[in-house]
DNA sequence: TAAATAGTGTCTTTTAGACACTATCGC
DNA sequence: GCGATAGTGTCTAAAAGACACTATTTA
């Protein structure tokens, strides 16, 4: 509240304090789709079940340091796209006491990803299932890459539906669509990972007007290497338009 | 962080938690320009600077829930369209301790904005400022409704421009553009709206088309009184399209 | 009938989708 | 030259802005 007069009425010393901690929506994109990082619960409340990396927040250190940090500890990543999602502040979602938890949403260049399971090997990635093609929201379903479907810990099957929903709604107006790219780039790249967004195909003439239009990218000269057939140009996000 | 793993390694009742409050941007429309309620601090820090109502979250009480009782026992209002904006969680926003804090945006309709300000005499009717026509976000300028520049405290002023972009982002996909307008309403009100808070004049015939097509309002058959010229109809916001 | 605003018809401009076409690479 | 994908030209459809025009009410 910060605010002089209610700290007249309500001493907070004398109040108890929630728990507070971060929970991160770590997403990728493996073969084509949207992928999810999670960790194993060992014990009680939900063991077996699987949950989204998160830590506690500390005294001395702002909630969005405590993302970074929880990033590097919990995942092993060094440095990600990571913004703030939203804060989960319902009395009971963790059966044991009072935790309100700030969601952040991280998004994971391939390598980052790969080497990210491969460097903490409790981690699992996760497929994200049906209600991704969903519109309104709610609990979403999540497969292992085998297929089989996983139950999300506490209310993280809401907090991860969330970030999905965040994802697309950002795609045409923020750089979000960059972050699973490489620094060089395709169109094709570009227009795969956003139609691996919105679940949907796209039109190749007008997503490459778009993307030109907007003066966001800009031509590299270079040229993939590697394909059996003609290269496409590499193009680059110019930051900050 | 509500995993268990974790739970092992850092045992939450060792450590200190902070305290969390909740925020609350309550925006209204005077005379076409939208509004925001603030209360004048009594005490330092920030003694006679203006600040966001706001107030402890209790460790029995959903965070959202909060929300409501402040916006009831500090503005004395039943009811506004309120949605959780951003959580602040920078160590040292408030001098005297750790507070994290959660903000929310609260829409008031024009009775419901005059009730309160009568009804609660502390509270203070501010227009805002110049940045309000910015992109970017940042503070915003708050000013009292005689012109003078107020100095909003704490980082409220950055919470305020956050609310402002909030409210702009999300004009027109959702029903934000309806929470300052009476149940029933005309077109040319609903376009007031719509310019007061993107900041820009629209085009009449464009947005009659608009909102006509989108199937979100429906004619109500009946007409405005008062109007000393040819009355317009009067439109109701279908809910839930 | 005058004043003032409600409400509409239509032209132009812009933007998006569709689709076929040309260009260029490795083999 | 063949296969395969990059990249473009152009037509069409849909949406947005501009602007003038008609309609309706009060005074």
């Amino acid at each position: 509240m910060t605010e002089t007069d209610f700290l007249d009425d309500y001493d907070p010393t004398a109040f108890e304090r929630p728990s507070v901690t971060v929970d991160l929506v770590l997403l990728g994109l493996r073969q084509g789709s949207p992928t999810a990082l999670l960790v194993k619960r060992q014990q009680n409340p939900f063991a077996g079940q699987w949950a989204l990396p998160g830590g506690f927040v500390r005294i001395d250190e702002a909630v969005d340091d405590a993302a970074k940090r929880i990033l590097h500890d919990k995942a092993g990543i060094q440095s990600a796209h990571l913004e703030q999602l939203y804060t989960f502040g319902s009395v009971k979602r963790d059966p044991r006491m009072r935790i309100i938890s700030v969601a952040y949403l991280g998004l994971l260049a391939e390598d980052s990803f790969a080497s990210a399971l491969k460097g903490t090997p409790s981690l699992l990635a996760a497929g994200i299932g049906v209600p991704w093609t969903g519109e309104k929201g709610g609990p979403v379903e999540v497969q292992s890459l085998d297929g089989k479907p996983l139950f999300l810990a506490f209310d993280h099957a809401e907090i991860l539906a969330m970030a999905i929903l965040r994802l697309r709604g950002k795609l045409d107006y923020s750089d979000v669509g960059f972050a699973w790219l490489p620094e060089n780039f395709t169109l094709r790249q570009l227009q795969d990972v956003h139609e691996a967004i919105l679940g949907t195909s796209l039109n190749k003439p007008a997503f490459r007007r778009r993307m030109l239009d907007k003066g966001w990218i800009e031509g590299t000269g270079e040229r993939e290497t590697g394909a059996s057939f003609r290269p496409a140009e590499l193009y680059r996000f110019k930051c900050q338009h």
